[in-house]
DNA sequence: ATGTATGCAAACCATTTGCAATGAC
DNA sequence: GTCATTGCAAATGGTTTGCATACAT
């Protein structure tokens, strides 16, 4: 999609200012990385990046994959979300709506959940001594499957 | 403190109608543990938990520790916050003001923020197909000491 | 040429698990 | 007496680290 493209090339110009302002070295595992977050991946978690790049013929190391998420994060390309102690997942940060997540504590789902005016009013607040760049929101509770009893598994604490 | 024993009664007698409900058995180690929660520890880790046991001459193993704080959190007496992946803290749910967290991306302090105007916010969404039982905001930014550039180390990613 | 980034394998560490012994019921 | 719970020690698994090699600059 036109638009598509028109965003992989804002974020690789981001990354690309970001490497050269902290004297990093513009390696093409980064921009590889790079261009699959913003090609598929609203969210994902490191095992199913580490597949889809050999699915890409560019096989990177796990330690790459750390090391370059690492300089994401910094540079605010994607978002990490940290839910129980082995679960993290990831998520594009530029030009992605933004939304909050709520999440069943019977079967551990996560989906997204959009409200314009929580995000309004949550990002406008002014907050002493403090200066916000971000947010996560999590609602807890149960989701309609497990409510109706359809589900039974809880695999891993909140 | 009168109130404060008020409490502990509270939350007791809250955990034995859960264990019972549950027909899990009403051990010693399980009222020690919920009852030193509920002396001084606000926020508290594992290790501090473990530690403050140990203090009290009433030792645990760890594996009971975790044993009984999934039961906690089952019967939502405590909450628990994950940070990085090796990073977990717990605090008191019971007539525990409500607060959220602002998170320093810098130094990664943590403080408890309050707004009652967010809370009632957020508390009276009415979500579509979901039923929420709590929730968590987690603000990140930077800090005031790190604003005025007074700490410079951060150890561990959001 | 220089030194950062990569891949690999080993290390890390909070949490979980298996199992024998204990003790709540 | 029965079986859930405990303590211990070993296992787990995502992430990090050390080091030799590769390659961006």
């Amino acid at each position: 999609m036109e638009k598509d493209n028109n965003v992989k090339e804002i974020v690789k110009k981001i990354f690309t200012e970001y490497l050269s302002e902290n004297k990093c070295r513009k390696t093409p595992e980064r921009f590889a990385i790079l261009d699959l977050i913003y090609s598929d991946h609203r969210h994902f978690d490191m095992d199913t990046l580490y597949e889809a790049m050999n699915e890409r013929n560019f096989r990177v190391s796990r330690a790459t994959l750390y090391n370059t998420m690492q300089l994401l994060l910094d540079c605010k390309l994607v978002l990490k979300h940290q839910f129980g102690q082995n679960m993290a997942f990831y998520e594009r940060a530029y030009n992605n709506e933004f939304h909050h997540h709520l999440i069943c504590t019977r079967c551990n789902k996560v989906q997204e959940y959009k409200d314009l005016e929580l995000k309004k009013i949550i990002q406008n607040k002014k907050i002493n001594r403090f200066t916000p760049t971000h947010y996560s929101l999590y609602i807890y509770g149960i989701c309609s499957s497990c409510a109706r009893g359809l589900k039974k598994t809880k695999k891993e604490s909140q």
